[in-house]
DNA sequence: CTTAAAACTAACCAGTTAGTACATTAATTT
DNA sequence: AAATTAATGTACTAACTGGTTAGTTTTAAG
């Protein structure tokens, strides 16, 4: 993002002075998008109201992202690298199965519950139909990482004799998406009709647990 | 709907004779609009869409639905009034607890996976933050039963001894929900990612089983 | 210190979109 | 059958919105 700043306090014709700052400027502009599109969902998104949160005009938008379409898959993507990085730090073999199953489960939970915008990004682009995931080279690699863990964490479970055999390790991974997804994404729909306040900490921890215990209870002998 | 037919089919001036018919025509404003709003969400919705792939004219959306706005209220309401009165005629009572349970979350599963446009025109709602739903005094009422149902399922279960006590109903419902939910709702992503057609009837069915079973494990002793 | 490329600004535009004004025809009541 | 009301068709508009034109300023290379 850059700056305006006046270069001569003193004088009298202030003239603000511009410092080019490119790496900021897409990061401001990725930072307010990014907002913008889990708040309104791509459709309801608009430009000019990015433009007039950035510190910077709507030209540099395009001038950076070309259009609207490439700014919101840049956000996706941006958001699902995010995500992929954190989660690459679980250390998942330093636990027991059982463990290691808790605390991913735990951590996708949180993960989840604390970055409301990821979650609203991955639903708006499922309304979208994933056409514009399947436009990304870069989100296709992110998820080959996220797939062996869990491979690895159940074939352990199986060789020790804890977890049952037979099970489909992306089942699994369904499994834990969903109902971790889905405390936050529907959210609003189910605390209505439920008058439940699905943000409220009391109710967020005891759902939590029953979230762990029921993919414990799924997996174990 | 209304329609145009010929009055004479010899007189050279072949005049339409129009027949007044406001039950067909709102019903029919609000299937083309149902689909519409499943497919595009409220803000990729467009009227013009809507009245295009009607038998009459936008006129008559402004004329029997005041907006956009309460025209996306009343294709909600529509689409949970028909969800609901399916689900009252399941006759839970009638079954063992854990066979009950069995029937419920298999129901529930096909029916989302057979009303995708139920599942976006919830995600839709989610993503408006469920402000239409809680402008509806309709919706309120319509879920009333729904809880009472899982509620006495599992009191019976209970009191039976085959299901553990201090589980909460609704908890037990959001896990439903969630399972059955996810399924469609990210079946674009999760499905990109995990290079998984989740449509096919297989994979379905299996995914199915496992839910089914997901649940029983979790409230049984 | 010149010069060219990169970064940036402000004003503008053409197509779209929710909503409407006005006229007309069908159904219903008197 | 006249009069009134309900239902419908046609054409329009004001505001919005993604995207652009035309130009300026900063930065860095030679």
């Amino acid at each position: 993002m850059n700056q305006l700043v006046h270069s001569e306090p003193n004088s009298q014709s202030a003239k603000p002075v511009r410092t080019n700052d490119p790496e900021r400027t897409m990061a401001g502009i990725l930072e307010v998008a990014t907002q913008e599109f889990a708040e309104k969902g791509l459709d309801g998104a608009r430009i000019d109201a990015i433009a007039a949160a950035t510190q910077t005009s709507k030209r540099m938008i395009y001038y950076y992202f070309g259009s609207k379409e490439k700014l919101y898959l840049a956000v996706l993507e941006e958001s699902y690298r995010r995500m992929r990085s954190i989660e690459a730090q679980l250390h998942l073999e330093d636990l027991s199965p059982v463990q290691a199953l808790r605390r991913l489960v735990t951590f996708t939970f949180d993960h989840h519950h604390g970055n409301p915008d990821f979650v609203r990004l991955v639903m708006s682009e499922n309304m979208q139909r994933g056409n514009y995931l399947a436009q990304s080279q870069l989100i296709e690699a992110l998820n080959v990482p996220a797939i062996s863990a869990i491979d690895k964490l159940y074939a352990r479970g199986v060789a020790q004799g804890v977890f049952r055999a037979g099970l489909d390790p992306i089942d699994i991974h369904a499994s834990i998406s969903a109902l971790t997804f889905f405390n936050v994404s529907n959210q609003h729909t189910f605390g209505f009709i439920f008058k439940q306040n699905m943000t409220a900490l009391p109710a967020v921890t005891a759902r939590r647990e029953n979230v762990v215990e029921m993919l414990v209870r799924f997996v174990q002998i």
